[in-house]
Order: C-alpha cells, then structure tokens, then sequence
DNA sequence: AAAATCCCTTCCGCTGGACGGAAAGGGGGC
DNA sequence: GCCCCCTTTCCGTCCAGCGGAAGGGATTTT
C-alpha cells in the first residue's frame, strides 16, 4: 500500500470548526436519522472524533439522539433558522398574504429565496387537492429549474446570471431549460414581462407561475410562485393574483415602488442588504 | 492584579466545538445582526478567533454577511432545521389541518413540541385581524406559561413533571401558574378533561385551549393550541374544533386510538422515539 | 487637522486540547 | 453457542487552534 504517499495528499486538512459543521452537513432529506457509524463513515472522521462531537453537538441542542441510537437535527438549529432574515422575518410578514393567496387560487404556493446558486423555500404552502410537488419548507432547488428561481435569477446583476449560465445546469425532464442562450432569451422576457411561466421544469406535469417581491430600495428580494398541474385553465389567469400579493408583500416590506401614499409604517429589515460576497470570492 | 489565581479558575475551558456553537447561540431575536465584536463580547471569545470562525461559518452558510458588515444566521440553517423530526415531517403533516382549523375558528393556531423545560412553536398560524400574540414560529416559552406547554407537560413522565414544578418557574402576569399544587391540580384536570383551558398566562386579555397530539403507540408528541382575546365567546365552544384537528393529526401520525378502522398506511416517524437523555444525565 | 476611538483584518510563536488508535463493552442475528 | 457490528472509554502524541499584538480604515471629537 502507498499509505505513505496517500497521507500527504490526503484531505485531513479539516480544522475543527469545519470538523462540527460537516457533520451537521451529512443530515438531508434522505438522511434524517443516523447512526454514530453512519455519520463516521459520512464524515470521514474518525469514530472517537465523531462520538466525541456528537455528545457536544446533542448537549448543546443542536442534535437529538433518539431510543434506538440514532442522531438527527435538534429543534434548536430549527429555532435559530427562524432567525435568518430572510427566513424568519420575511416569512412572517409574507404569511397571511400566501395564505390569502392560496384560498384564492388553490395553488401550491412557494415563497423563495436565492442562496447561491440556488433558491431556498422559506415558505411553501401546499394544496391538499392537488399533484403533489417537490416543495418542502426549507427546500433548496437550482434556480434555472423553477418559477421563483428563474425570476431571482433575472433580476440578479448580469455578472451573477453569466456565473450561474456557465456552471453545469441540471436537466430534469426534457422541458428543462439548460441552454444558455435559450435562458438568455427567457430571463429577458422576464424582465420584461414581470412574470416567469414555465411547464415540467422540476417534474413533469406541473406548471408554475411566479413573480418578484421587492424589498427598501426596490431591491428583488423574493419570489413568490404558484405550480398548479399541467392542463389547468390558463396559467395566465393566475397572474393579476399573484401580482396583487406580490405587491402586498413589497409593501409591507418597504418597497418605494409599492408604497401607495405617505404615512407608512417604515419597515427596514435587514435582509435588505443582500449577501454580495460569494464563497468563491474567499476561497483559495 | 492577581491575574495568576484568577487564571486557574477563569473557565476558559471551552472546547472548540463548544466556541463554534457559542457563536450561534449569541443570535436570538434580539439580536438578529451582530458585528464582530459584538460576538466577540457576547461570547468572551479573543477577537482573532471569533473572527476566524465566523469566517469558517459565513463559508458552510451557517451565517451570511450584510454589506454593513454585520453577520446573521443563514440560510442554510434554516433548511437543516426544517430536518428536526419533530419540526419539518411532524409541520407538513398537520400543516393543512392546522389551516382548516384557522379558517374554523379564526384564533392564532400554535403547534407546539417538547423541548426541555420548553416548549417550541413548530407552526403558528397568525390570525390577521385579532390581537398580537408572542407566538413566532420556532418561538420558545417555559412549559407552564402556555397552553400548549401545560398540556404537554401534563402528558409527561411523573419525574419530569416534579422537575419542572421544582425549577424556578417564571411569572408572566399575576394570572401566571406558578404554585406547584395549584400547577399538579391543574395538570390532573388537564389529563382527566383531555384539554388545557387558561388565561393571561403569558400576556394579559388572552385566553389560550389547547389539546394534545399523539403518535405512534399513542405517546402524546405535540400538542395544538389557540389563542384568542380574552372576552370572546366562550372558549369551550373551541374545544370541539381543536378536538377534530387534534385527532386528525394523531391519525395522519399512526396514533392507535385516533385510526378508526384498518388499511390506513404505517406511518412510523423518527420522532415516535421522543429524546430522553436529557443533559444533566451526562453533564458532570 | 490632528487626535482619539472604534472596528476589522492579518501575522506569528507557543502550548494545551483535540485527535486517532486501540481495546473494552454491549447486543442482536445466524 | 459464536460472530459481527456498533458504541463507549482511555491515553499518549503532536500540531492546529489560540491569543497577543500590530497595522489599517473609518468615523467622531477636540
């Protein structure tokens, strides 16, 4: 074995910051519960460095071990996500709006958010009668691939869009945008239009609908969509509702374009500056 | 300055996970942006390590970063959060029911889960035209100053409840439960009755009913509440509304006693298996 | 305009705590 | 019974994380 050569390659670089955090990370929607071997394993961290962990992660709260041994995400990283701006604080203002929203048109409504690469649902209600969507609160989908990503992704700055444009595009069915200038030419309409409607993006069978939200300075902050199965009445007659809770919400959040007459309560949330510095413009 | 005999007793004995976890415990509502050296203070930690883990956290995503320099939880908790067993699977499952409820009876809807000595909202419904109720979602609240929390604390173990009688409990309003025998006689109602029916425990002119939820082998998991002003109709008209949301949840979670006839699907959530090593079991 | 104050960032040498190996202690299946 | 896999604990080594200090902005005070 060339265990020796191996070893100076080897990724063990990790500090230990790092060490905690890549265990939080092997959690996922498939992966709800595991066991300390699993997450070992996962990790590539060693069993006493992993149990070690694991006891500091649970007694603080950030895990929970259940009966049969198995950890999984604690309800005190669930509390702190409530206080991500962008989470907590639009999702709260934005709620009775979807709501409203939802009883009007019986969609499944989407409230999203970019993160990177991709848009994150910060709320995501889902209509009982309906084709069901792959649309979970907290969901984290590529922005070319649905109706709130692909709007976030138009009203972001050119170099952004060029940067998601180049990167690998997923397909998930053959309706899927992954052509650049074909997206190119999609963002534009957008833009222009106000409103993104695609079909069988994600998954076959469904359309979505979706529009900007604005935030102090008329900034896109959010995204709100509606997905209603393919073959529905127009999805065109979706749009003044949405505009109209599109508009609510960038209202209540202080959007100058929304704001009807004076004396209105100033809303100045902090989620207004969105996050500039990517990852990669630390890195290496 | 006898900076010596200080040194051995300065409990400066943090691990390193413990100074990561530190640093996400300095944000709660309060405190939704913090600079760097405000975590600095706040955590006792040397500048020069603070500033290198939020740099390794704003990294992973566990925090974002304003243009005003300030850090805020991210994103990316946010969506590890909604993993929590109890949180995002036991959320999407009541979530319609919880709106049915709402439109029912027009009361703020809290959806609550043991943690600790507290209880933590996984879903609250605001309602629009009523009074304003501390009840954010991922909100935390002592067990025997609300509604959800007296009837989850009714349901626990005996040891448990005696626990939590013999801890220090707060008082709210001078409506607040704080006598212990006044609290075992009204726990006992609450398990005889099957419900919790309270006022101004946490705020004045509000009155609070809420109901438990079971899960698998009928273990009492969540509990469902509403709020609404004190000096509406009689509360009781509430109950059998809550009664119906409540048993149709426990159903959808595979309760026995709430699955009236066979055939239905097995649901066996991760959370059937409620945590119970709590900390001090291992701390010292 | 100089001085003072505060905050952020970077560098570097030292040390003690985190690390991994190993072995013991369950527990369930074949 | 035996075997296999998982969890827990212990302990010596070593290097990664730590804190001090200094430098550079930005803003405010005198």
């Amino acid at each position: 074995m060339t265990v020796l050569a191996d070893k100076s390659l080897e990724p063990h670089r990790l500090t230990s910051a790092q060490r905690v955090l890549s265990i939080l990370g092997v959690f996922d929607t498939e992966n709800l519960a595991l066991s300390l071997s699993d997450i070992s394993r996962r990790t590539g961290l060693t069993l006493s460095t992993t149990h070690r962990l694991l006891n500091e992660l649970r007694r603080w709260g950030a895990l929970s071990r259940h009966s049969d041994g198995k950890y999984s995400i604690g309800l005190r990283i669930l509390e702190l996500g409530t206080l991500a701006p962008q989470g907590g604080q639009l999702r709260e203002i934005a709620l009775p709006y979807l709501h409203d929203l939802q009883h009007a048109t019986r969609g499944n409504i989407h409230l999203g958010v970019p993160e990177g690469h991709d848009v994150i649902y910060v709320e995501s209600l889902r209509a009982r009668d309906t084709v069901p969507v792959p649309s979970r609160l907290g969901g984290r989908w590529p922005m070319h691939a649905t109706g709130t990503g692909l709007v976030l992704l138009a009203h972001s700055s050119q170099e952004f869009q060029e940067e998601v444009l180049a990167s690998k595009l997923r397909r998930y069915t053959d309706h899927t945008l992954t052509d650049p200038d074909a997206l190119r030419h999609f963002l534009a309409e957008v833009r222009k239009s106000g409103v993104a409607i695609v079909q069988s993006q994600l998954t076959y069978d469904v359309m979505a609908v979706a529009v900007p939200i604005r935030g102090p300075r008329d900034r896109v902050v959010a995204a709100v969509g509606i997905t209603v199965p393919l073959g529905s009445p127009s999805p065109h007659s979706l749009v003044p509702a949405l505009a109209a809770t599109s508009r609510s919400i960038s209202r209540a959040l202080g959007a100058p374009s929304a704001v009807a007459d004076a004396g209105v309560p100033r809303q100045t949330a902090h989620w207004q500056v969105r996050e500039v510095k990517y990852s990669s413009a630390v890195g290496s």
